[in-house]
This record gives structure tokens, C-alpha cells and sequence, in this order.
RNA sequence: GCCGAAGUGGCGGAAUGGCAGACGCAGCGGAUUCAAAAUCCGCCGCCUUUAACGGGCGUGUGGGUUCGACUCCCACCUUCGGCACCA
């Protein structure tokens, strides 16, 4: 009695893939179209794979079964994305070295992977963690070191268009003569601070619970996105990724791609480019003591005409006639690249509210607070300076809604108008975002203006609002704001208060004053980036090291010079550490490492140390894609021909966790690789899709907590793994989020079982055919749905509309195995392509009816034109819109024919007795409508 | 607060501006069976009427465009995702 048995079905075929090496891919065949389809390799956890991965894993190997079939050579490989501290945690806890851990748990993953009969081509299969592959993270880590961008250089890409802005070799980097005058050291220090690999001394997020820093990224509401540990600031040295040079191009070049426009949106907002102006506010040599020059109006007090710039008291005072020596002098000298220390540099993306500016606002981490503090207020600063120091991200924002801040007793100088306005230090100002600096314009910002309020400082209103224009009104009225004192005006308007550029629209006020100020050399248009440079280094054990030595002075002391290896000293491996409890303090796991590994002589006879910090888990799945292409290259990270070949992928399928960081991340490298000549591509994924997530039978999110984790394990055990493939992608569209359903694999087995019984003789002791299929010839209805099926089937597919295409087939299945006798020829083209959804099963069948070898590199069904359309066509007839009737026309009647029907039907020509027919509109094949009166 | 996506039967979902609810699940009725499981057949949006045919309403809400709107436009509501003192 066989009935469909997916445990027996299943491993044979499983094992004939494996014996044949089915889907082992040799050499590239010029003569064929090639596919590179990519699944995001995944993180070998100790809990074995979850349901969500299998998601897109079998869309992934639907596409690549199909293509094969279409002709195409097709690159479908897996790996492990292996370092990161779960293992280390593992460790921490019972003493398993990581790798130990690391090694079970892929095996467990490979074990799973391959139980769902996945085409992949396992002989390139790799782990991060393998010495032979983070050789070559770590020898890409030596080209970004190696390298620094130079924004003006110009190019022809592969579009062949002219780009701005490339990486070069840090040799070609021009060094300044009076570096070059100060020696080799100079140079080398200079040279440092042009790499795209650089080290800086910076507050990062110390996580004392997993005894790491982490990036800004994976600090969500001052908690670590891993365990929801705090998170404190310490001033540490760190190696940064200068990815925000390549800011503008990773926005860029996102038009050409094939992506979901909110995937890029959420790209391009993360990168959050925003363009403004940089202006100098003068402060004089040694700050400038108060109650000096015009001074600023009183809060609240509405502008006069009297009120403009001009209107300076003749008799110059000092800091006066400092200020209008600065100014005439910057008219001459233009604006300097670097801001002096007479000035404060502010960005500002609304240089059109110059006028409205009423204070000034430094971060507390700004250079000049101590040069800008006078001594009566030295003892407020300095509480308030520590206080921000210690404040997490999250006391920054959400818990302190109101503002804080502190007088620093000094002035600086409106260098629109020579207003004389106080500067304030508050940590409501950034010191990584634009200069660290501002221009508060409390009337048309919302922050400003709760600031102002908050230390009573006075609101200046330079942007009035244009009303929409009513037809019949003459007078515009114009509408002044803040029209609560809580609610400023932030949109666009008119200029008012701001002396000669009144009445200016504010999107012209803002080109003309910023051309204006570039010319008198006291500001220039200025862009800047949300996305901050790439914290890169980590303090754990289980990463890849850096191949980074440190020079020592005499008494064993770090200089600051950097020495990278050579490339041939590559790998560097992981020293063998037995224990791996964190030090409680930022210093990193490695710094415990062997003295042998740690230190060396140069032959030179420089001391040298270690880089003790590891990289972070991103850096080996920033280009595994590569590797995959020429997994076992011992001479390159990637034979050029073959990377030529292959790149890009074409198609790449994950989650949208990775939307940003993991593709960002990945997307600087490969654009490093191109800049440097190692990759011909400017982009490595041409076509991303984004699966959604699989939540619970109760409709939340699976997790251990909530007690509704679906084990594929227990679903295959019980259904097979055609059923779970099956149903993952008859659940909805791949891209949705959609809740898990038992009865739902339940409806899908029932399927498959039906076609097993649609083929095979479930009365028979043996396996055989069911005797109901016949050599006949099938009746002309049989072979159009037939034809019909292969049609929508294959655009499905070409669609990755999966859980369409599989309605289709069951359409099919319920009409053909109701049928006896079933014509045999029928059916083998179903089951090819029912094959790249169930291919242990379509092997099955496809062996039963008779054939020898793997279905795998069959020609996929082709159908016939002429064959996917009925005799007759069902034409719905409507009366004003509403669907009174149904009519039965050839297919392929003209209008005429197709009203005459619909007119002449009883109901419709009962319906229209009497009416006067106004208009009747007539879609052929589609619909017939009369309007009538 | 800002940006994005989505709202369709009891549930998952389907529909180039042209018959709303394909396909599946659940449910109901029947066949088969000693009985059950499995299987097969039929019904299955809501209201209403009828012996039967039928009629009205219906795709988050309210407007609009159109001969015709789940689909396009405007406003709003809800849910989910992202960002969140970025000047």
C-alpha cells in the first residue's frame, strides 16, 4: 500500500543528488547565460534553524531549479556566517572553546539545510571563521588601510559616465611640504589620517555585560540590540571605517539597482544627506566680554524697522573694530578649509533664518569650551560638561525631554547683521553631527525654541507664512509665527526682519545668502551625512584578528606609528586561549594572548605589538558573496576572470533586518574593491528581495518566551520537507509578514498526497502506475488547462509570485485526477513544474513515469499559444455598472458581434425594454456596459 | 513627531481600471465504512425575497475622477516597520 511517504521519498532523493553531485557546478561555459542567486548565509546558532529561514531558501531554489532548467548556469552556494558572540558567551559560560561550539552548530545547520533538499552546490561551502577565508577579510582590510578617498578625482565608470570621488592608493596621497619639512614620522602620522582604515579616540558604547563596544547601531533606546544590556560612553581608541566619504555614491548608485523603492528609501535616510551652509560667527581673539555692541532686542519684542544690521553705534568699541578688521579680511582671504580660533563654525540647512539667530549653541564636546568659558561661569560649565560626559544616548533623548545647557559668558558676532549674541554649551547639539555647533533660531525650530523658553532667551521672527492665495482676495495676508509661544514656524515662507533679503521667497533667500556670504570668504555651501563613520573594532576573542602591528617607544609604549603585515603573512590566526571571561574592563580579550603572538622586533629592530581588537561580525559577511564565486583560490581572494563572470549577483534574498546595515556595510566594501581595480562592478547585488517574517500561530513574533516557536524539524518529521517548502510559499507573498498555520502545511500535504495518488497506485503493493492512466489522447479541454497551467505557472515563477503559481497546480490537480481514464501524456509536464516547488516528490514521479535520470536539467515546459485560449468566452454584461447578465461569445468576436449577443440575451433585452441606451461600451473578450436613461 | 508599507469572508490570501473573494484552511451537508481515520462529492461574504429565477449591500472611513474603482486622486482612521534632539 504505498501511499505518498515523503520519509521514504525523501532521503533517496536526497542521497542521489548528493551521489551525482546533481547540483555541483564545474567550470563557467561561456555559451550559457549565467544566474548568480544568493541567499544571506546565516549565523549558525546553538537552537538549529528556524522556520523564517527556510523562507527564503526555498524561493531562492525555486528560482535556481527553474533556471536550470531554462538553460542556465546557475551559482547557488551556502556558508556560514560563524564569528560573533554568541559562541563566545557559550564559552564564557562552560569552557567550550568557541570553534568547538562553532564547528556542532554548523553541523547542525548543514544537516538541516540538506534534510530540505536545497539545490545548493556544496563543494563551495565555507565559514567565515575558516583561517582560508578570513585571510582574505583580513587581506581586504589591508586594501581599505591601504587606501584614502580622494573627493576630487574624476572617472569614467563602467556606465561610462563622469563620477566625482575615488579610492586611491595611499601612496599617491599628495603630502603638504610643510608635513614633508617635518620629517618621515610626520608623513607616516599624516598619512594615517587619510585611510579609510584609521584609528581615533572617541566616546563609544561600552557594553560592561558583553565586555564589548559596539557600533552606534546596535545601541537601541541605550541598550545593546543583543541582550538589552546597558550601554555607557568611555573615551577609547577605536579603528573607524571612513565610510561616510563614500556617502554620496552609496546613495547614488542606488538608482541603477533593482531593489523595493522602500528598501532604498530606508538606505538613503539612513545615509540622510542634507544640504546647507557652513558660516563663521566671529569671537575674537580672547573672548568677548559682554554689554559690547548692539546687543540683541528683548524677548517677545516685535521688530522695528530701526532694527537694521546697519544701525551699529558709531563709536566702535573693541571687540567692534576687531570684528570689522576679521571681516574685511576674510572678503580678501576667502574661507579657510580649517575654522581659526576666532571663530565659530556653524551648519545650518536654513541660512535663510541668518537673521532670526538669537544664541549660539556648542556641544559639550566642542574644542572651544574651554576658550569660550569665562571664568565666573568656569564652575557651571565644568559640572555641566561631566554630567553630559556620563549621560548615556538614551538620557540624551528620550528619558530628558526637556532641555538643558549652560552659559559659557561669551559672545559671538552675526556676521549678517554684527548682532552681538550669547553662546550657550547644551548636549541637545551633537558634537559628531556637522561642526558640533549652531546658530539657535528659536522662531522657525522646534528645538530652539523649547531651549529658548527654557532659559528665557529671545525669539526673532524672520520667516513669515504665505497663506494660500484665496481667488477672490487681493490683500495676501501674511501670518506670523511662533503664533503660540510654544510652536515655531519651520516650514517655507517669506523673509521678513532680515534687511536687504526681505520679501524673498525662502527658497531663493537660501541660494542667494549662501552665494553672498561665500563671497565676502565668511561661509560656503555645505552637505553633510546622518551616517557616521563605521566603528569597526570589537574587544572579543572569537573574531577576525587585525593585521595591524604597533610601534614601541623604549619603555614599551605605543607611539601611535602603525606597521601593517605584509600579505604574506596572512592569515593571522587566532591565538589559543583557554579562558574567555570577559576583563570587566574595555581592554580586549587578546590582550591576555601568548607574549609570542603579541610582540615582535622589526628587523629593524622596532618593537612591535599586537592589534589586540578583533573585527565585528559584519566584516565577514561583507564579502562572502565573492568568495563563493572562486571558493578555493589560494593565490587571490578572487580570480579577476571569474569575478567578471559571475558579479553581480543576481538575485539576493534575506531578511529586511539587513536592509541597512549588513547591505550599506557590504556595498562600501565592494565599491573599496572596485576603486582599488579588484572588482569590475560598482555594485555587487543587482535584484534584492526582502522576505517577511514568519510569525506564530497566534500572529506574534516566534520566540522562545512566547512558547511558539515551529520547529522545522517536527514539521518535516510529520509532513516532509515538500510540505514545509511547499506551504512556506503558498503562505502569502514572499515579501509579507504572515502568521504560521499548521492546518495550513496540513491543506498543502493533502496536495501533494493527491498528486501522488493522481500517478501512482496507492492499491498496489509495489510502486506502479495508477492503472487509470492511459495512452490516450487528451480531449482538447485537458490539454488547454494544461497549457493554461504552464503559461501562468512559468510567469508566476518569472514573477516570484509562488503561492500563485501553486494555486495554479492544485487548479490542475483538482480537475485531472478527477478524471479516469487520465491521458499519460499529461502528466509528465506537470510534474516538472511542480518540481522546483516539491522536487523530492516531481523526482519521484518523474522515475515513475519512466524516466532514468534526474529531472533537475530537464527543458522546462514549453506551451503552446494557440492552446491557452477557450472556444468561448464568458462576457458579463452590465447596465449602468451593475452585472445583470452573462453572454457566451467565440472567442475573438468583435464588438459588434459581442452587443449584438449581449443585447439580444432575454434578461438584458427585458432590462432595456423601454430605457433609451445613452452610450454602451463594449471591451472585447472583457465586458459589455449600456448606460441608460 | 517624521518617513515607508498595508487594511478584502471566520482565517491565510486572489484579482493588466472591467464578473470581488481564485486557491487553501476552518465550517456545514452527503457518499463510502460495522464504526472511525483517510478519501470522494456538494454548499460556504452579509441582508432580503421566492417554489424557483431574483433583489439590495459589500474590499478601513469620507469625498472625488470614470460608462465602470479593491485598483487612480484628496482627506482622515487603524495596524505594522524604520528613524527620532542630525540643526
Amino acid at each position: 500500500m504505498p501511499r505518498y511517504d515523503a520519509q521514504r521519498i525523501e532521503p533517496k532523493w536526497q542521497a542521489v543528488w548528493e551521489q551525482q553531485q546533481t547540483f555541483r557546478l564545474s567550470g563557467f561555459d561561456p555559451g550559457k547565460p549565467k544566474m548568480y542567486v544568493l541567499d544571506m548565509f546565516p549565523y549558525p546558532s546553538g537552537s538549529g534553524l528556524h522556520v523564517g529561514h527556510p523562507e527564503g531558501y526555498t524561493a531562492t531554489d525555486i528560482v535556481c531549479r527553474y533556471n536550470r532548467m531554462r538553460g542556465k548556469q546557475v551559482l547557488h552556494p551556502m556558508g556560514w556566517d560563524a564569528f560573533g558572540l554568541p559562541a563566545e558567551e557559550h564559552a564564557i559560560k562552560t569552557g567550550t572553546h568557541p570553534r568547538i561550539t562553532t564547528e556542532q552548530n554548523i553541523d547542525t545547520f548543514r544537516r538541516q539545510l540538506k534534510m530540505l533538499g536545497f539545490s545548493y552546490d556544496w563543494s563551495r561551502e565555507f565559514a567565515t571563521t575558516d583561517p582560508d577565508y578570513y585571510r582574505w577579510t583580513q587581506w581586504i582590510f589591508l586594501q581599505v588601510f591601504d587606501t584614502w578617498y580622494d573627493a576630487g578625482f574624476e572617472w569614467t565608470g563602467p556606465d561610462g559616465k563622469l563620477h566625482r570621488g575615488k579610492g586611491r592608493p595611499i601612496s599617491e596621497l599628495p603630502i603638504p611640504d610643510e608635513v614633508r619639512s617635518q620629517g618621515d614620522t610626520a608623513v607616516r602620522r599624516f598619512q594615517d589620517q587619510h585611510r579609510l582604515a584609521y584609528q581615533h579616540e572617541a566616546p563609544v558604547n561600552w557594553c560592561p555585560e558583553l565586555g564589548t563596544v559596539i557600533a552606534n547601531e546596535e545601541v537601541i533606546d541605550g541598550k545593546s540590540e543583543r541582550g538589552g544590556h546597558p550601554v555607557v560612553r568611555l573615551p577609547l581608541r577605536q579603528w573607524m571605517l571612513r565610510i561616510t566619504a563614500y556617502a554620496e555614491r552609496l546613495i547614488d548608485d542606488l538608482e541603477g539597482l533593482n531593489w523595493s523603492e522602500s528598501i532604498k528609501l530606508l538606505q538613503r535616510n539612513w545615509i540622510g544627506k542634507s544640504e546647507g551652509a557652513e558660516v563663521d560667527f566671529f569671537i575674537g581673539s580672547s573672548p568677548l566680554p559682554p554689554g559690547e555692541g548692539s546687543g540683541v532686542r528683548e524677548r517677545g519684542a516685535v521688530p522695528t524697522s530701526s532694527d537694521s544690521p546697519l544701525a551699529l553705534t558709531p563709536a566702535l568699541s573693541r571687540g567692534e573694530r576687531e570684528y570689522e578688521d576679521w571681516k574685511s579680511n576674510r572678503t580678501r582671504t576667502g574661507f579657510p578649509c580649517e575654522p581659526g580660533p576666532d571663530v565659530l563654525r556653524i551648519y545650518t540647512t536654513r541660512p535663510d533664518t541668518l537673521f532670526g539667530a538669537t544664541y549660539m549653541v556648542i556641544a559639550p564636546e566642542h574644542p572651544a569650551v574651554k576658550r569660550l568659558t569665562t571664568p565666573e561661569q568656569s564652575a557651571a560649565v565644568e559640572t555641566y560638561c561631566k554630567q553630559a560626559a556620563m549621560k548615556s544616548d538614551l538620557d540624551r533623548t528620550d528619558l530628558a525631554k526637556t532641555k538643558s545647557g549652560v552659559f559659557t559668558g561669551s559672545h559671538a558676532i552675526n556676521p549678517v547683521n554684527g548682532e552681538k549674541i550669547p553662546i550657550w554649551i547644551a548636549d541637545y547639539v551633537l558634537i559628531s553631527y556637522g561642526t558640533g555647533a549652531i546658530m539657535a533660531v528659536p522662531a522657525h525650530d522646534d528645538r530652539d525654541l523649547e531651549f529658548a523658553n527654557a532659559f528665557k532667551l529671545p525669539i526673532k521672527v524672520v520667516v513669515a507664512k504665505m497663506p494660500k492665495k484665496e481667488p477672490n482676495e487681493g490683500q495676501v495676508q501674511m501670518v506670523f509665527y511662533p503664533a503660540s509661544p510654544d510652536q515655531a514656524f519651520t516650514g517655507e515662507g517669506v523673509a521678513v526682519n532680515s534687511g536687504p533679503y526681505n520679501d524673498l521667497a525662502t527658497f531663493e533667500f537660501k541660494s542667494r545668502i549662501t552665494a553672498d556670504i561665500a563671497a565676502q570668504g565668511l561661509g560656503r555651501k555645505a552637505i553633510n551625512y546622518r551616517l557616521r563613520d563605521w566603528l569597526f573594532s570589537r574587544q572579543r576573542y572569537w573574531g577576525e584578528p587585525f593585521p595591524i602591528w604597533h610601534e614601541l617607544d623604549a619603555s614599551d609604549q605605543p607611539t601611535g606609528l602603525l606597521r601593517a603585515d605584509s600579505e604574506s603573512a596572512l592569515p593571522i590566526t587566532l591565538p589559543d586561549m583557554a579562558e574567555f571571561k570577559p576583563t570587566g574592563t574595555p581592554e580586549p580579550m587578546l590582550a591576555k594572548a601568548p607574549t609570542e603572538w603579541l610582540y615582535k622586533t622589526a628587523p629593524d629592530g622596532t618593537r612591535l605589538k599586537r592589534e589586540t581588537n578583533t573585527m565585528p561580525q559584519w566584516a565577514g559577511s561583507c564579502w562572502y558573496y565573492l568568495r563563493f564565486i572562486d571558493p578555493k583560490n589560494n593565490q587571490r581572494f578572487i580570480d579577476s576572470e571569474c569575478e567578471k563572470q559571475w558579479l553581480p549577483v543576481d538575485l539576493y534574498v534575506g531578511g529586511a533586518e539587513h536592509a541597512v546595515l549588513h547591505l550599506l556595510y557590504s556595498r562600501f566594501w565592494h565599491k573599496v574593491l572596485f576603486d582599488r581595480g579588484y572588482v569590475s562592478t560598482v555594485e555587487p547585488f543587482q535584484r534584492l528581495i526582502n522576505q517577511g517574517m514568519i510569525l506564530g500561530e497566534n500572529g506574534e513574533k516566534m520566540s522562545k518566551s512566547r512558547g511558539n516557536i515551529i520547529n522545522p524539524d517536527d514539521v518535516v518529521k510529520a509532513y516532509g520537507a515538500d510540505s514545509l517548502r511547499l506551504y512556506e510559499m503558498f503562505m502569502g507573498p514572499l515579501e509579507a509578514v504572515k502568521p504560521w498555520s499548521m492546518q495550513g502545511v496540513e491543506g498543502v500535504f493533502r496536495f501533494l498526497a493527491r498528486v501522488w495518488r493522481m500517478t501512482a497506485d496507492e492499491k498496489a503493493d509495489d510502486i506502479r502506475l495508477n492503472p487509470a492512466i492511459q495512452d490516450i489522447e487528451p480531449s482538447l479541454e485537458q490539454l488547454r488547462l494544461l497549457h493554461k497551467t504552464i503559461k501562468v505557472v512559468t510567469r508566476d515563477i518569472e514573477a516570484m509570485s509562488f503561492n500563485t503559481a501553486i494555486s495554479r497546480m492544485m487548479e490542475f490537480v483538482n480537475e485531472i485526477a478527477g478524471t479516469e481514464p487520465r491521458p499519460k501524456s499529461l502528466l509528465p509536464p506537470f510534474v516538472l513544474l511542480l518540481s522546483p516547488f516539491a522536487p523530492h516528490l516531481a523526482e519521484e514521479l518523474w522515475q515513475l513515469l519512466g524516466h532514468e535520470k534526474s529531472l533537475a536539467y530537464e527543458p522546462w515546459p514549453e506551451f503552446d499559444p494557440k492552446l491557452v485560449e477557450d472556444a468561448e468566452v464568458e462576457i458579463p454584461v452590465q447596465i449602468n455598472g451593475k452585472l445583470r447578465a452573462k453572454v457566451l461569445v467565440p472567442t475573438g468576436s468583435d464588438q459588434a458581434a459581442i452587443e449584438t449577443a449581449a443585447a439580444t440575451d432575454s434578461r438584458i433585452a427585458e432590462l432595456l425594454a423601454g430605457k433609451q441606451i445613452v452610450k454602451t461600451v463594449v471591451v472585447p473578450g472583457r465586458l459589455v456596459n449600456f448606460v441608460v436613461k
